[in-house]
DNA sequence: AGCGGAACCTGTCGGC
DNA sequence: TGCCGACAGGTTCCGC
């Protein structure tokens, strides 16, 4: 489900609602996501105050007090939900967390593509999974990553795709990027000229700046954490507009399918 | 080594 | 109306 403006939205949520609070008790319902929910979970948060949380990629990162701390990943369709007193069940409820002032939190996952794992050393909360940088402030680590895209064979929207290059981005805001960027998706990396790098770069820091101040996409299923939308759909200008006219040049935007993934363009803006 | 595609799981939607 | 296949924002694994 969510790229990293969704879980910004999310992660900021969270710590508007639970920071400071201490887990009276947590329950996992169901173990079986994408990997199992260590089972040592429920003892360890028992008691535990929640110091912050954070995101890195389109990872949450629960700190607590104590060595040791929660991350978590949404997959495809994971979500939190708050309820008071009253719990109410849903089906592919996974984890119950509940807080001493009476505050619940659920995480509900359909495809349980989701995972929560424990960690340790909090050196290690910014340099797991080897993950790329953070989109943000890209001009001061662009000779950095151009270096690097001359070692990669791939097309443009793979590296765009690779979380070990950025961190956070994903189909639906790779697609909007390089149609800001007038690039063709499948124009090999090695290919691009600086100029059009270095647009590239401005355009993914500056679409997901804005879909984070939107609220995240909602596409299907998507909530945050109060279960409101996001809000960025009607400024999704390629993504899910095949057949509708590109806002620049009014030809049509294409989709294709390329490993099982769907990509959208616009074939004269984005010329190969 | 690094790439593209399949697999993982469940629900929904469109076509016949 | 009902069934079946295609498709969905994620990562990981496997074979080439």
């Amino acid at each position: 489900m969510p790229e990293l403006p969704e879980v910004e939205v999310i992660v900021k949520g969270l710590k508007n609602n639970i920071l400071n609070l201490k887990i009276s008790d947590l329950k996992i319902i169901n173990k079986n996501l994408r990997y199992p929910i260590p089972n040592n979970l429920e003892t360890l948060c028992k008691n535990k105050k929640i110091k912050n949380v954070l995101r890195r990629g389109k990872y949450g990162i629960i700190l607590l007090n104590g060595d040791e701390h929660i991350v978590f990943h949404l997959g495809m369709t994971g979500k939190f939900r708050f309820s008071n007193k009253l719990i109410e069940k849903y089906k592919h409820d996974h984890i119950l967390i509940k807080f001493s002032n009476g505050i619940n939190l659920i995480y509900n996952d359909v495809r349980k593509f989701g995972s929560f794992s424990i960690i340790k050393n909090p050196i290690d909360l910014y340099n797991f999974k080897n993950l790329g940088i953070e989109p943000f402030f890209l001009e001061y680590v662009e000779d950095n990553l151009w270096k690097k895209l001359k070692q990669k064979s791939k097309d443009i929207k793979s590296i765009l795709l690779d979380q070990g290059f950025i961190s956070g981005i994903g189909n639906i805001y790779a697609s909007e990027i390089l149609y800001d960027s007038n690039i063709y998706p499948f124009k090999k990396g090695i290919k691009l000229s600086k100029k059009s790098f270095s647009l590239l770069l401005s355009s993914t820091e500056k679409i997901l700046r804005k879909a984070i101040s939107k609220g995240g996409v909602t596409i299907k299923d998507y909530r945050n954490v109060t279960g409101d939308l996001g809000y960025f759909k009607i400024n999704l200008k390629v993504y899910g507009r095949e057949g509708l006219s590109c806002n620049k040049c009014k030809s049509l935007i294409v989709k294709v399918k390329r490993g099982g993934r769907s990509t959208f363009y616009c074939e004269s803006c984005q010329k190969k």
